[in-house]
DNA sequence: AAAGTCTTGACACAACTTAGACAGTAGGCT
DNA sequence: AGCCTACTGTCTAAGTTGTGTCAAGACTTT
């Protein structure tokens, strides 16, 4: 899905990457790296890879590495200097989201997941970069709109992975968060591990009243429902009918339900906690429970 | 149904699209493109399609790809079959989404992409078939679930395109709703829009308190503050010197706000209509006039 | 008749190419 | 210190390519 079509000329990488033209084509000669498409006349054509190629590096050789180094570290796609754990590009990921710096965001996270497996990227990087915002905004050290940026943005990058894993063959989930829910990241999250375990995910957004989930879910025959809870919400005050008549397995994933997990179970739904790889192991015998009688 | 048929002299062209003729029939003779229908005398007739066609083209070479790519990027782009025009690729869109297919709404809008420039997409398909599924649910012919399928969908894919073109070097400007705004979509095509139209752009997602998005606009140097209104909020309720005090210049675009464009401007903000191009035509003045101040 | 458009050939200039040379820096060795 | 070497970024020079514009003479449209 990437655009590796030569379409940017020399001096268009000049100015955007800020080396000098000159010193691409030196690059070229004495590292073999990068090597543009050519015109027919021989003129080179940088791709849009290049750019970002030609970025990563300018910033390694910005922190110290040497040019042949950095080259070198590029092409082998591998970090000589010890691979960088979640925790500190989480960290860094804080740091630039809160200087609504998205470019450096994007290079991080590019950076995560090729060093990382998805899961982990998602659980130790980005979820744990907004739990550390979240905190921050709790103790005044971080604005509302701070928060809103970087919380948008990381919703935008975790539903761009989702929407790229496309369907699969397995049974039908539907995932929403519970009603009164503002919070979106959490079903967001589960969503994708759903999707990534080999279900059939329709993802809703949050807050979608109980009784169209019902209907939904035997439109689409949905074998289960997936909702999250991270607001403290009064489990009480919703109507237990509702969730029990939804489908065959009802489940409900989250932090504000870990307090008291009986509450649910009095729902008529099952607490799978609040890990996303806790919730994919658990749903699966309970869909097989469900699936024999 | 087709726009291909040929109206418009090359004079006309050379007007809309800002490209001399003599450019016009340079690029046929060289890239043979494009080749416009001729009449009975042998002068070109450009039509509609040609016209989209050569503002994509102008646009990518504005963006920095060379003259001779960006007509062959164009070109190849183009080797499908019969291309359906965006209100049947709308429609087909919207059943898609209804039955919650969202491997099929991909495919649709990605063959959207291909066809048409992302302007004519994001307009005339992604916005047209949001509109019309808020009809239908109006009418209660949708229900609130697949109206939420939809939007969180479609959000997504715009949220995608705004992540996937990155940081540009234009002034800096600040995006969200106004404070109880739910709909986040108009917001975030204007987003989209100002970004594809050379700014940077810092995407906030709706409802920013007024006060925080003061300090953001601070801290991230922001030129201008563009703030989205669909529900038929009561303008009034809202403090007039937040506003003022907020940016250089403060916007206000959004359909709710279309009833009374004064109350807009008693709270000491401009409003610019429900059409993201229009947004984008009638912010640069409105810039420039806050910049020699 | 005036204004606009056609084709073809030509032109100017910016941008690009290659190959070689050069100067500054950093580190190792005597 | 002094010297050597490797590395790096910049520069030069001569030739090629890409791109936009123009001119001349014939034809079309209004």
């Amino acid at each position: 899905m990437r655009n590796d079509l030569g379409v940017y000329t020399i001096a268009e990488v000049e100015e955007r990457t800020g080396l000098s033209s000159a010193l691409l084509r030196q690059w070229e000669r004495r590292y073999g790296f990068p090597r543009p498409e050519r015109s027919p006349g021989g003129h080179r054509l940088y791709s849009e890879t290049d750019l970002e190629a030609l970025a990563q590096i300018k910033h390694w050789i910005a922190g110290g590495v040497a040019p042949a180094q950095a080259v070198k570290r590029y092409l082998e796609g591998l970090t000589q200097e010890g691979p960088r754990p979640p925790e500190t590009l989480a960290l860094e990921l804080e740091e630039a989201l809160l200087r609504a710096d998205s470019e450096t965001a994007e290079r991080i996270l590019s950076e995560a997941y090729r060093l990382h497996p998805l899961e982990t990227v998602v659980i130790e990087v980005i979820s744990s970069c907004l739990r550390q915002i979240g905190d921050g905004w709790h103790l005044d050290r971080v604005t509302t709109a701070q928060e809103h940026f970087a919380s948008t943005y990381l919703r935008g990058t975790l539903q761009g992975l989702f929407n790229l894993m496309g369907g699969s063959l397995g049974p039908t989930l539907l995932v929403s968060t519970l009603p009164g829910e503002l919070h979106e990241i959490g079903s967001l999250i589960a969503a994708l591990f759903l999707r990534r375990a080999g279900y059939t995910v329709h993802y809703l957004g949050p807050n979608t009243p109980l009784a169209d989930l019902r209907s939904f879910a035997e439109r689409t025959g949905a074998r289960a429902i997936v909702l999250s809870a991270i607001q403290p919400i009064s489990l009480e005050s919703l109507p237990r009918l509702a969730l029990l008549g939804l489908a065959p397995v009802v489940v409900v994933g989250g932090r504000a339900a870990a307090d008291d997990p009986d509450a649910i179970k009095r729902l008529g739904a099952h607490y799978l906690g609040n890990d996303p790889r806790e919730l994919v192991e658990k749903l699966m015998p309970l869909m097989q429970e469900a699936g024999l009688r």
